[in-house]
RNA sequence: GGACGAUUAGCUCAGUCGGCAGAGCACCGGCCUCACAUGCCGGGGGUCACUGGUUCAAGUCCAGUAUCGUCCACCA
């Protein structure tokens, strides 16, 4: 406590304490204890993650919770852990292997996921180390990852489960093809991107029609018009011979709502096997599905001679020929988007092939229903509507994945009698014929294995205390961009396996960009590093920056000025605490404890516990942002501008040793207090000088050891004290009026001056007279209180609601600055009165609106009255 | 093509029940006052995007317009 600097260093504070409170286990969370439990389950980020702004953010905003409900005691379980994230890890190894010169072919699938596996153990960590920097108080004894074992038997127990129902089936559908990375995407895995592209029309007999993909035109089956498309009517139902470029081909003329007759010629061409509208068209029509291009984006042997040509190469190549042929009617230029990877980028290639499927709409219903009935509450709620909207339209959910790592799906072939069989546990022979079997090669999609996450996490399939404890959890806080990947499918699987919604609140939080609006990402550059940050301004400063900006229902901009001003933040709760600690030298608490507090030491607590109903009612809204302003309102402006400056008098040149003590006590014990209150926001400055504040304060109780699991300060009525507010309020308006109007005139700090206050009312004389030392101090100014005194001369004068105040002039200062100031009041004055005046005089309003606010509005307008007549009269008096 | 959101001080943004327009930063003036110059004191700065409507009263509610942004969608 000695020597403690007058900066905060954070580097020489936050690596302190984290590992001390792990050790202590005060992050971990026993299912049998009696208190009310409350559980978050992180988002488990992906193995091949490293901490961005994203993670940073949401994972500061749990910690908050979870660390206030801690302490305000809870039972309270963050479940951490990671997920293997199928496609991306895959991508990391495949690159690596890359580097060496190799394919995952050259290893084989087994040694393949075997190195997936050490890449997991040796890099995998990274973003859990970081967590922890950040200051994330999971309960890391309880870490999971989507595929260790009890997950990988939830996975399949709900597989298993599923298809016993029906609810899982196997087909043939039209479904996103990445050339590269070898697999089948959801449509929510594939991202749209705007390009440049040729729109080729392409005389087919009689026909002419536009496209954009003329290479597709190998594997068309029909043409298609719309049915009320009175041009083509003619044609329905024909065979056309048309003339291409290997030879004529026979194609059927069908009529489909599908088609719109307003764009291009409204004829289209039908490529069953490589468009999804023709897939369907093709459905709706019998048509043959003929596919020209290949699971490696190259062309098939149905593409004649362009067969093993790229698929992109035979465009130019088949647009050539034709020409050639004269087929090409006339290339447009045309911008529009495709479908692209989203881990790679690669154009995506519909396709038709077997995979599985999961039925969704069964799902999905109980799903609308829990959100519609309050069972889950959405917040902001306008997430409502999307949510609504996405599970009313939902579609069949493809969970294969043609990849090598991940859960493989448990189903098994039979060569010998052709049988399939679905399995809880690996099978080596048929159960059957007892003929060899072979396993399906196809790893699920990682959203399956998450959507079990709250569940799966607490020992799902097991019957365990956990899962009675903490499931349903308390609240989901997440990202709007994988609310369908992820949240919509905890809901429908929660809802399924558990008979009960995975969580009551799903809170949503803002995206972040960077200072100019633009999204982060790393091809532009813009990202900014969380661990960079960290490093330069402290954690806690950056917690609360995110907790600052954290309000609901908005993008944030982080700019590295705010960052700036909550590490000056941080600064200033060290200093103010340095105060208090370098004055506690013979501080007695039992001497204290006799004293009587003044004003200002009942009117600092009753603050506290405005701000403390404030911090609570915020965190309780997920209104972040109101609680992190709150404290920082009070700690700043009320504790350390106000009540600090009070307190060094009574420090400094106490008048008594008990006025001294009680002194020493409330500056303890509200900075105590205001600590816990700031701890889930900074966990680690709020600790370490709790820890400083305590050989004075606390006892030796095992709860007072940490400020983690001290209690979270409560704000009672009787913490409330609004006689002492209303006592304090005169003194912060007469040194206010005092310092405006040394500032205003000109006049030196230096200058001590002579004050007259003729105050509103009894209660006001009584409190400045008894405070007259206090504003004495503050605004260097010595007091008199004058009820019916007259103004002095040649003084300068400022109205507030606790009286008029008057500065003597004379000899500090030459008048005209004065003067100023004061026609400038009186003309504010003015301008109200004409306001009020203008609103009191309209009869609707005196009739219309509630008596108290007309009763307000006379009062105003008879306060304002009055000022501008005595400032008038002080201008007057000054000549 | 639908849906949603945004538009408030120079900048970034709060503003919950319709009732006196706010914060931080920036700016201007004054202070190195024995916790902190990462500080202290004071100050200026607003047609709440626009048009209309409802209301005694609108930043707030309703309708429309403009601009920007996001998501969804099978326009080849």
């Amino acid at each position: 406590m000695s020597e403690i600097a007058d900066r905060y260093d954070p580097t020489r504070v936050e690596p302190r304490w984290y590992a001390v409170w792990e050790e202590r286990g005060y992050f971990h969370a026993d299912a049998a204890s009696p208190k009310k439990p409350y559980c978050i389950v992180i988002p488990p980020p992906n193995i091949t993650g490293s901490l961005h702004l994203g993670h940073a953010l949401n994972n500061t905003l749990q910690d908050i919770l979870i660390r206030y409900k801690r302490m305000d005691g809870y039972n309270a379980l963050w479940m951490p852990g990671t997920d293997h994230a199928g496609i991306a890890t895959q991508y990391v190894v495949e690159r690596q292997l890359e580097k060496e010169g190799k394919t995952k072919e050259d290893l084989g699938r087994e040694a393949f996921v075997a190195r997936v596996w050490k890449w997991k153990e040796e890099s995998g960590g990274t973003i859990i180390r970081q967590l922890k920097r950040l200051g994330a108080s999971c309960d890391w004894a309880r870490e999971r990852f989507t595929m260790d074992a009890g997950l990988s038997a939830a996975v399949r127990e709900v597989f298993v489960r599923l298809w016993e129902e029906g609810l899982i089936y196997q087909g043939d559908y039209i479904v996103n093809w990445c050339p590269r990375c070898q697999t089948v995407l959801s449509d929510l895995e594939v991202e749209r991107e705007e390009q440049d592209a040729e729109f080729v029309y392409i005389k087919y007999g009689p026909l002419t029609l536009g496209t954009v993909r003329p290479e597709t035109k190998l594997g068309d089956t029909a043409v298609a018009v719309h049915p009320k498309d009175r041009r083509y009517r003619k044609y329905v139902g024909k065979t056309l011979e048309v003339p291409s470029v290997e030879g004529t081909i026979t194609l059927r003329v069908v009529a489909d709502e599908a088609v719109d007759p307003k764009f291009g010629t409204g004829v289209i061409k039908v490529t069953p096997g490589h468009d999804p509208t023709d897939f369907e068209i093709g459905r709706r029509h019998n048509l043959p599905v003929r596919s020209v291009i290949g699971f490696d984006g190259r062309m098939t042997e149905l593409a004649g001679k362009y067969a093993g040509l790229d698929r992109f190469e035979t465009r130019k190549r088949i647009v050539e020929d034709m020409k050639a042929l004269g087929l090409i009617d006339r290339i447009e230029p045309y911008r529009h988007s495709v479908g692209v990877c989203y881990r790679c980028k690669t154009v995506v290639e519909p396709l038709v092939s077997k995979q599985w499927y999961v039925r969704t709409r069964p799902l999905a219903e109980p799903a609308i229903k829990a959100v519609r009935s309050g069972r889950i509450k959405i917040i902001p709620r306008a997430w409502n509507k999307t949510y609504f909207h996405w599970m009313e339209n939902i579609r069949d959910w493809a969970i294969s994945r043609q990849l090598w790592w991940g859960h493989r799906i448990p189903v098994w072939y039979c060569d010998r009698d052709g049988s399939m069989h679905v399995s809880r546990t690996d099978l080596t022979a048929c159960p059957q014929c007892g003929g060899a079997l072979r396993q399906d090669t196809d790893v699920l999609d990682t959203w399956f294995s998450s959507g079990l996450w709250p569940f799966s996490t607490l020992g799902w399939p097991e019957d365990t205390p956990e899962l009675k404890v903490f499931y349903p959890t308390s609240v989901l806080s997440t990202g709007f961009d994988i609310l369908f990947f992820w949240v919509a499918r905890m809901v429908m699987l929660g809802l399924k396996f558990m008979g009960d919604v995975p969580f009551r609140h799903v809170y949503i939080h803002a995206l972040i960009r960077d200072a100019e609006g633009q999204k982060m990402s790393k091809s532009k550059g813009n990202v900014v590093d969380p661990l960079h940050v960290m490093d330069k301004y402290g954690t806690d400063a950056f917690r609360f920056t995110l907790a600052a900006l954290a309000a609901q229902g908005r993008d944030i901009r982080l700019a590295e000025e705010r960052i700036e001003g909550y590490r000056n933040f941080a600064n200033k709760i060290w200093n103010a605490a340095r105060l208090v600690l370098t004055n506690l030298d013979g501080y007695d608490p039992a001497l204290a404890r006799r004293g009587t507090p003044s004003v200002a030491d009942r009117w600092i607590r009753s603050r506290l516990t405005e701000t403390t109903a404030q911090v609570r009612q915020g965190l309780d809204a997920y209104r972040f942002n109101d609680a992190a302003s709150a404290i920082y309102q009070f700690l700043w402006h009320e504790y350390c501008d106000w009540y600090l400056e009070i307190a060094k008098r009574s420090l400094y040149q106490p008048e008594s040793p008990a006025a001294r003590a009680v002194t020493q006590r409330t500056l303890v014990e509200v900075l105590e207090a205001t600590l816990r209150l700031l701890h889930p926001f900074m966990p680690f400055i709020s600790e370490d000088l709790w820890q400083r504040l305590l050989p004075n304060g606390a006892a030796a109780d095992p709860s007072t050891r940490s400020i983690m699991i001290a209690p979270f300060p409560k704000a009672s009525r009787k913490g409330r004290d609004p006689e002492a507010e209303r006592l304090m309020a005169p003194v912060l308006d007469v040194v206010s009026a005092i310092r405006t109007i040394r500032s205003e005139s000109r006049i030196s700090p230096a200058v001590e001056l002579a004050a007259t206050v003729r105050p509103a009312s009894p209660e006001v004389a009584a409190a400045l007279e008894s405070s007259a030392g206090i504003i004495g101090a503050l605004a260097r100014a010595a007091l008199t209180v004058a009820p019916d005194g007259a103004r002095p001369a040649g003084s300068a004068m400022a109205a507030t609601p606790s009286g008029d105040v008057f500065v003597r002039l004379e000899g500090v200062v030459d008048f005209d600055a004065e003067r100023q100031r004061l026609r400038k009041e009186v003309e504010k004055a003015r301008k109200e009165i004409a306001f009020l005046e203008a609103r009191l005089g309209r009869p609707e309003f005196v009739e219309r609106a509630p008596a108290e606010v007309v009763e307000r509005e006379r009062t105003r307008l008879a306060e304002q009255r009055e000022t501008e007549r005595k400032l008038a009269a002080s201008l007057a008096a000054l000549g």
